[in-house]
DNA sequence: GAACCATAGCTTTTT
DNA sequence: GCTATGGTTC
């Protein structure tokens, strides 16, 4: 057995420590991952049973791979250890156990913030509190934060000392008991119903305490009060608790979780042991250096110095840009560099932002260049409307309770049901306690209720009639087969068919794909040891995040934001946006503690670049439809010279000497001044990559992150092209060649695509071929 | 009851 | 500048 090999002795130290509690504080890079999986296989090697293993990481992505290593490390003992995030194994604890609470049924279903935000919607206008005084998302926001400290309505309203607060415990009542009429739970009440049920049923408390002897806790930084609690008390009786985590890699403070848990983790377990892992192993020394530099401007903090034996490495890079557009084009022509000077794979590189929204002028930069990318959280697959149709109608068979997915599916296809009828059968739910399901299902309600016509008495009862057929054949088919049965029944695919439209056409490939995720569930079921029902999937989508399916595996760029990068790590890593108000983010500016919280968010995108990291911010920025000046980010002003080089305009060989005054208009940037026809509109390279862009969100159903297509065209510096040839480029079809200027390497193209306008590009970098003419 | 048009609000970060 | 929402019109 080769646990302990190729590990260091701090590395050693940590994996050899079974039993009592254990801190370990694990620096960016250290090989945390590697000791948490030696360390199962470790106990595993001693005998332990695996299902006496609970181990908690970040994401569903993060413990399938940590189970795989295991798995290859000691075998499919693997299969058994309690391995996932702290929201699905609330989920499967609840699944056992939640009846105990007399609130809640076992076939509950799990709303998603979407889902709890319609919710939170419908309580205000029946408090009839005004959406504008009353902002949805602080409200959700305000009594997420009660749930993750444990507080029930009744608390929180004690609690409550401003008149907003009252209001907001007012909206938290009437929230939670709707919820329960629904018998839905929320993200947080997953944590929140099971603390409270460990803590109200002594018997359910010593079945988990006993049955768990050792428990694991990754990032254990970012922990919230909820989960402190429910590891506190799984823990209670074994006392075999390890945490792993970094103080200073503490970014989600916003969502309830409590650095202090961490800080004070040897207090609250006197006789714990401590092992720190200060060594670096992904980093260069320029870039642990500047990381270093950046985290140590935080007041609050233990001191704590990460090192490497890793080569110097290359200075970073910062780049002033005009504005965004400026600065897309800057990291796409780097990534085309990176690419045909130094040979780095596209999945090499990746950039970070702090804001999603920063996301769309890269996306169209990436797709002037052709350069193939995966884009993690934005528009997500799951937030389609024909997606959570789908998960509605299943929702309503699993739990016919579910009164919002009903609602959202009763008149999806069209049935006839207008906004009146819908709304005298949910006052009539409402005043007689009754669901609404209850109420369309059974006629002699129905016939009760005046108003309501044999016309729309009908299609209620055919509608009624097959979601009983459906519940009927729930356990009789393969999940995936279900989908697609009850996707036909319900006369959604139809309603789709009926019209040809390029809209409709995306959605029925959406819903394939759907079903074919249903499938790859039923596949995945005997490795992850969950049946393949309608119950576990639906758990599954609600709890898997945009992490867990963006394929990095692929040779594409990935976007993502500055907090879906945690634990992740490039070779070649871009920081975007680095300007005050920006990143910091302007509403961290005057809060000393979250300004904190901002920086830690900088050291964690730092320590993700493992050989190059460029840092690149812009002298102006479009926002709203306005432009806005914003000063240089002081994280910049935080790395010394010595780790870093900073370019202003950018050094180029193509003889644009203008290139930063070049384009007022705001359309692209020195690389393409020379594009546009002079004098013309502007061939709107923006509206054309949007176009492009919703065209291929809408075509691409199989990429559930929105990923461009791979379909890569090598720009080919052998064809000598003149005026009149036609060129086939990787976005823009086919076009022709109007004209050719320049020679050796600066041959620039003119190329016009139809419907699309004039594209001028350089051929060294250009993804175009001959087509046939 | 459905399609179209105007406007407000938006941008922190997510399980 | 974009998008989701709500109001108005047919």
């Amino acid at each position: 057995m080769d646990i302990f090999s190729g590990l260091n002795p701090k590395q050693q130290e940590a994996v050899a420590c079974l039993e009592g509690p254990l801190l370990i504080m694990a620096g960016a890079g250290s090989g945390k991952t590697k000791v948490l999986t030696c360390r199962i296989a470790n106990l595993l090697a001693h005998d332990v049973p695996p299902y006496s293993i609970l181990a908690i990481t970040f994401t569903n992505k993060a413990a399938a791979e940590m189970r795989e290593r295991v798995d290859r490390l000691i075998g499919p003992a693997a299969k058994s250890v309690w391995l996932s995030t702290f929201h699905s194994f609330c989920a499967r604890f609840l699944r056992y156990e939640i009846e105990a609470s007399s609130i809640y049924k076992k076939n509950f279903v799990i709303y998603d913030a979407s889902d709890s935000k319609a919710v939170i919607k419908a309580c205000l206008k029946e408090l009839n509190l005004d959406e504008k005084q009353y902002a949805p998302s602080s409200v959700q926001a305000a009594i997420s934060s009660a749930k993750n400290m444990l507080m029930g309505p009744r608390a929180f309203a004690r609690s409550a000392d401003s008149f907003f607060q009252q209001k907001v415990a007012e909206v938290y009542s009437v929230y939670a008991k709707k919820l329960q009429m629904n018998n839905a739970l929320d993200f947080d009440d997953l944590l929140m119903v099971s603390v409270a049920l460990l803590e109200e049923h002594q018997d359910i408390r010593e079945k988990y305490q006993h049955r768990f002897h050792y428990i694991l806790v990754d990032e254990y930084q970012d922990t919230n009060g909820a989960q402190y609690e429910l590891t506190k008390i799984l823990a209670a009786q074994h006392h075999n608790l390890c945490v792993v985590g970094d103080a200073d890699q503490s970014i989600y403070g916003w969502r309830g979780a409590d650095i202090r848990n961490i800080m004070n983790f040897e207090s609250d377990y006197p006789e714990a042991q401590t092992v720190k892992l200060e060594q670096n192993y992904r980093s260069t020394q320029n870039i642990l250096a500047a990381a270093n530099a950046v985290i140590g401007h935080n007041e609050n903090r233990k001191p704590k110095k990460l090192w490497t034996e890793n080569p110097v490495g290359e200075k970073i890079t910062s780049y002033l840009a005009n504005d965004e557009r400026d600065e897309a084009n800057f990291i796409a022509t780097t990534i085309m560099k990176q690419r045909t000077i130094f040979n780095a794979a596209y999945g090499d590189m990746a950039i970070l932002y702090r804001t999603n929204a920063q996301s769309r002028v890269l996306e169209e930069g990436f797709m002037r260049e052709g350069i193939p990318y995966t884009m993690v959280g934005g528009l997500k697959f799951y937030d389609r409307k024909e997606i959570k149709d789908a998960i509605a109608y299943l929702r309503v068979i699993f739990n016919p309770m579910d009164s919002v997915s009903l609602m959202r599916i009763i008149n999806v296809p069209k049935r006839g049901l207008g906004d009146t009828t819908l709304a005298k059968l949910n006052a009539y739910a409402l005043e007689n306690e009754v669901s609404l399901f209850d109420v369309i299902s059974s006629p002699e309600i129905l016939s009760g209720i005046p108003g309501i016509t044999a016309r729309v008495r009908r299609p209620l009862e055919v509608f009624s009639t097959m979601i009983f057929d459906l519940v009927g054949s729930m356990e009789m088919l393969p999940l995936s087969a279900f989908v697609d049965r009850v996707l036909r029944m319900s006369g959604y695919i139809a309603e789709l068919e009926r019209e040809p439209k390029p809209e409709n056409e995306s959605r029925i490939e959406n819903l394939k794909e759907f079903v074919g995720v249903a499938k790859d569930f039923e596949k995945n079921s005997d490795k992850s040891g969950e049946i393949a029902n309608v119950e576990n999937f639906l758990s599954h989508i609600s709890l898997i995040s945009d992490i867990d399916t963006a394929d990095i595996d692929l040779d594409r760029v990935t976007l993502m934001t500055l907090h879906s990068a945690k634990g992740l790590e490039f070779p070649i890593v871009f920081m975007a946006g680095m300007e005050e108000g920006l990143f910091p983010h302007a509403r961290t500016l005057l809060e000393p503690e979250e300004m904190e919280e901002e920086r830690r968010t900088c050291y964690v995108g730092i320590t993700r670049a493992q050989r190059k990291l460029y840092m690149t911010y812009a002298r102006s920025r479009m926002i709203y439809g306005h432009t806005t000046t914003y000063l240089p980010s002081r994280f910049l002003a935080e790395i010394p010279d010595e780790y870093m080089e900073r370019l202003v305009v950018r050094a180029n060989s193509y003889g644009f000497a203008n290139s930063s005054v070049v384009d007022q208009r705001g359309y692209g940037s020195s690389f393409q001044p020379k594009t546009r026809p002079s004098g013309s509109q502007a061939p709107g390279a923006g509206q054309s990559a949007r176009q492009a862009l919703q065209a291929m969100q809408g075509r691409n159903a199989a990429g559930m992150p929105i990923t461009a297509s791979p379909d890569v065209i090598r720009p080919d510096m052998d064809i000598v092209w003149k005026a009149g040839d036609k060129a086939r480029h990787g976005k823009w079809g086919v076009g022709t060649i109007v004209s050719v200027h320049g020679s050796g390497e600066e041959v620039e193209l003119k190329i016009a695509f139809p419907g699309q306008g004039i594209k001028g590009l350089m051929q060294k970098y250009a993804p175009i071929t001959k087509a046939d003419g």
